[in-house]
Order: C-alpha cells, then sequence, then structure tokens
RNA sequence: UCCGACUUAGCUCAGCGGUAGAGCAAUCGGCUGUUAACCGAUUGGUCGUUGGUUCGAUCCCAACAGUCGGAGCCA
C-alpha cells in the first residue's frame, strides 16, 4: 500500500522516484494542448508540486474541471521538471478526486486584502501567506517550549478560569452558569453568587503570573504558555481580547536575571525561525516587510540596549524632536517614546528598568531608593513594548504595605502572601504577548492576522 | 472608549443631484511545457442600514452599524 508523501519532503528529495502519492488542495490548474498541469498544495510548505495530468488519463474530463480549492490525490512518478521554476513535479498515473470546489471558492489567484481575509478567516490558511504565518506560529511556539525545556524550567499549566478578581491586569470576561434572564438574588438585592457554578464570582485569566509565582517557589524555574483573556475595549493593531502569554518565573533570581533572561529568549526564538522558516520569511521580506531580515539579524546579532527610566526620560528630552506627549520623569513611555528610543535612538530593541513605582503594579521589588521599582520592559523596533516584567516584592511586610496603600484589600490575596509568608526568596519573571513576537518575526503588523481566529471587540465569527 | 477616514459587482477600486463603470475573478470558446499562463466573448450591482432634504439621492444631511488608521489601556 503506497503511503503518502507530503510535498515538503518530495521537494527535497535526493533523486526522482518511480512512484509516490501525493495529496492537497488545488491551487490552480492551467491547460496545455494534451494534458493539464495542476498545482497543488499540502500546506507541509509554501512551495506547491506540479501535476503532468495527461489526456489518456481515464477522468481527463472531470480532470479539466478542477478548479482552484478542489482537493486531489495524486498517484505517479517524481521527475525532474522540465519547467524553469521547480525542482520536481509529478506525472500522475491516477488522480482521484475528492471534491471538485464550486466556482464560489472565494480565494482567487491573485492578492487579497489582509482585511477581506479576515471575513474568511476559515479559509485564509489556504492561502500563502497565512499559510506562511500560521506555520511560523507553530515553529515559534515550539522554540518557545525548547528554549525553556533546554534550561531546565518546568512548564506550569496554570487556570484558565480563575476565583480571584483581583489579578491587576485589565477587565475581565465573567464566567458563569446563571441564567442571565432570571438572576438569582440575595435579600439585599444583588446578585447571589453562592448559586452560580463555583459558588462565587468567576472569570478568565487575565494572568498567570500569581499562580506561576506559586510554582516558581516550589519548582525553581517555571513557565506558562496559555491563553489569555482582556475584556478591555481595545481596538488597535496590537491588542486582541483573547491572546496567547508566555510567562516565565525563576526564584533565586532578580531584575538582571530577568532581563538577561528576556534577551536570550527572544534572540533564541529569533535565530530559530531563521534557521527552520527560511523559505516562509522569504515570502514575509517579499511581500510584507522589505527589510524583515535585516531587522531580524540585528536583533540576533547584537545585545539589547539597558537604561533605566531616569535615562530614557534624559535621552528624550536631550533628543530634541517633537514628542506629542513631552517626556517627563513620571509619566508612563508613551508609544512614541518606546518607538523612539528603539527605532531611532538605539535602533535595536532596548532593555528599560527601574520605573517610578506609581506607574507599575503592586507586586513588583522596591528599589533601595524608595521611588522606584525593579520593573523592565523590552521594546523593540515597529511593536513598542513586547515584554514587561520585573523581579518581585518578597518582603511580607512590604507587600502587605503595598497593597495596603493602594487600597486594595489585603484578604483577597491570602494565598498569594503565603508565599512571602513561608520561605520567602528573591524572584522574578516576565509577560511575553505571544502575538507580538509573532509580529515581529513576521513584519505582520495587525495582531488580528497571526491569530488563528482573531477575537476582538464585536468580532467572534468562526 | 476618544479622534479621523472609509463602506459601489465575488475581489480591488473609479464615478456622479437625473436609478452605474474598469481591472481581476467566474462562465464559455481558442491557443499553448505552462508558472498569479496568454487571446476573445459572456455573465454579474435594490451603490452598508434607517430616516431626512429634493420634482428626483448611490451622490447632500443626520443617526446607527461595520471596517481601517491614530490615541488610551496593556501583552
Amino acid at each position: 500500500m503506497l503511503k503518502r508523501t507530503k510535498i515538503v519532503k518530495l521537494l527535497s528529495s535526493e533523486s526522482e522516484q518511480p512512484q509516490v502519492l501525493v495529496k492537497g488542495w488545488v491551487k490552480t490548474r492551467r491547460d496545455a494542448k494534451d494534458f493539464s498541469f495542476v498545482e497543488i498544495n499540502d500546506g507541509s510548505c509554501l512551495k506547491n508540486m506540479q501535476v503532468i495530468a495527461n489526456n489518456n488519463l481515464p477522468n481527463y474530463e472531470e480532470i479539466k474541471k478542477l478548479t482552484t480549492g478542489s482537493s486531489v490525490a495524486v498517484k505517479g512518478k517524481l521527475v525532474a521538471s522540465q519547467g524553469g521554476s521547480q525542482k520536481y513535479e509529478v506525472v500522475a498515473e491516477e488522480i482521484e478526486i475528492y471534491s471538485i470546489a464550486p466556482d464560489d471558492f472565494p480565494l482567487q489567484k491573485k492578492k487579497h486584502s489582509d482585511e477581506f481575509l479576515r471575513t474568511i478567516a476559515h479559509l485564509r490558511p489556504r492561502t500563502n501567506k497565512y499559510g506562511a504565518a500560521f506555520r511560523i506560529r507553530s515553529q515559534l511556539s515550539y522554540a518557545i517550549h525548547k528554549f525553556f525545556q533546554e534550561r531546565g524550567f518546568k512548564y506550569v499549566h496554570t487556570p484558565i478560569i480563575t476565583g480571584s478578581d483581583c489579578e491587576g491586569a485589565g477587565e475581565m470576561f465573567q464566567v458563569t452558569t446563571l441564567d442571565l434572564n432570571n438572576l438569582p438574588r440575595t435579600a439585599d438585592g444583588k446578585i447571589d453568587y453562592s448559586k452560580d457554578f463555583f459558588g462565587k464570582e468567576a472569570h478568565l485569566t487575565v494572568s498567570g503570573q500569581l499562580n506561576g509565582e506559586m510554582y516558581a517557589t516550589a519548582l525553581g524555574d517555571i513557565y506558562t504558555f496559555g491563553p489569555t483573556f482582556r475584556a478591555e475595549n481595545s481596538n488597535t493593531p496590537r491588542h486582541a481580547a483573547e491572546f496567547w502569554m508566555i510567562e516565565p518565573e525563576m526564584a533565586f533570581a532578580d531584575i538582571y536575571d530577568d532581563m538577561d533572561l528576556a534577551e536570550d529568549m527572544v534572540r533564541y526564538c529569533v535565530k530559530d525561525i531563521m534557521e527552520n522558516c527560511a523559505e516562509d520569511l522569504d515570502l514575509f521580506e517579499k511581500f510584507v516587510d522589505p527589510i524583515l531580515k535585516t531587522t531580524l539579524d540585528n536583533i540576533m546579532n547584537n545585545s539589547f540596549a539597558r537604561i533605566t527610566y531616569s535615562e530614557a526620560i534624559e535621552i528624550m528630552k536631550k533628543s530634541g524632536k517633537k514628542f506629542e506627549y513631552e517626556p517627563e520623569y513620571g509619566i508612563d513611555l508613551q508609544t512614541e517614546h518606546e518607538r523612539y528610543l528603539a527605532e531611532e535612538h538605539f535602533k535595536k530593541p532596548v532593555i528599560v528598568r527601574d520605573y517610578p513605582k506609581e506607574i507599575k503594579a503592586f507586586y513588583m521589588k522596591l528599589n533601595d531608593d524608595g521611588k522606584t521599582v525593579a520593573a523592565m520592559d523590552v521594546l523593540v523596533p515597529r511593536i513598542g513594548e513586547l515584554i514587561g516584567g520585573s523581579q518581585r516584592e518578597d518582603s511580607y511586610d512590604k507587600l502587605v504595605a503595598r497593597i495596603k496603600e493602594l487600597g486594595m484589600n489585603v484578604e483577597d490575596y491570602g494565598w498569594y502572601l503565603d508565599s512571602r509568608k513561608y520561605g520567602s526568596v528573591p524572584h522574578a519573571g516576565f509577560g511575553l504577548g505571544f502575538e507580538r513576537m509573532m509580529m515581529l518575526v513576521t513584519g505582520i503588523s495587525n495582531i488580528r492576522d497571526v491569530l488563528p481566529f482573531p477575537r476582538t471587540p464585536k468580532s467572534i465569527n468562526f
């Protein structure tokens, strides 16, 4: 029984082969005098396999009806191609037609706009560009796991549904099984969540960090890599309501270990994609971002700049550049500031650390100056903030004081504070938006185009 | 959420106060070891929705919806 061979393997074959079985979807068909060229793609790589269908095939009349989007299985000889555009082609001895796509198949043999392809997100992976994007997405996921596993980090599955509404990273989606048309009420008229599935309010996670810290203070070095949900009404090319985040956490580590890890990880992943997805990257350089490989080479071969927040403000003040928001100590860095630093001043990724405590989260470690916290952001050209991380406050008393200072409820953090109560250690970690990394390595400028089925405000088709 | 632009054929767009046009796609035919093949013909649209102004609206006005860009929030 002849087994199917994927096109990526056939095209890298050492020699011609007397009999192969190849299956795929028709990209285009061109009729010649006594035969047809049928180009098929099976998703295993960007390139198609050109099939020669001679008119002596018993179902040749059917073959001539093959349209873009149809599906076939082809048995035949793998031979060197007479045409210049491909190394091999398959001379068909038998073509089984699985399905002929009707003429309303929406993907044409031409370039489509990204906006249109979003309306057919279920079919867009059949295009060259999106096929390439999602092969890279797979490889990039694998690279993330390889990077951490090679360094002894343990992969922790933090919960998707969370009972704490205090993760502090943004608006949350509520999870409930209550009948919204008939809500149970308590005596004082409030919704009675004791009747809900979990007996209390539940939400989709906005970050696995707090849970991750618990496992870091047990397993040492851990990472999470999973979906994250934000109910922010953000309408930008860089935000989605459902996205994937990578959150490593290291016990016995400080902010400098954290920065080293972040830089190593970004450079490792870029290198991995350059090595393993060269053909797909070529497509993005050709059609999406003409300087993509220069940018990636730059990231791979140069160490990141490292400055403090104060230095960043000074650099911008002295730059003479006119900003819409004037840089001033105490304000958070605006998108324009981040991009100036990475794109114009340093012309490479830059890590900014030691931010004023007022503009950062409660769990970050207070520096000795009493004014700044050991936070760090990795800013990269074109994307802006790629990574946000910090050394965590490991002093029980200081953390409680900070929670109170911010008017938050200490009782809500009981289990989290236990990590500071029992064997507290210095530890640090960061969060990396996976889709932003995808945008970095592909040059794709809209987050909706690096998610298979993107979820954004007012958009949840498919 | 705020600011701005846009919404006309399957796709990309043009157009104009008197009910619409191109290229590509599709269909049919021709030619051909072709490469998003080529040549010819044909088909295809209640101009985003709802109101208003007007003798008459795809065109002017308003509201709404959606899309895109910028900002904020952040990853």
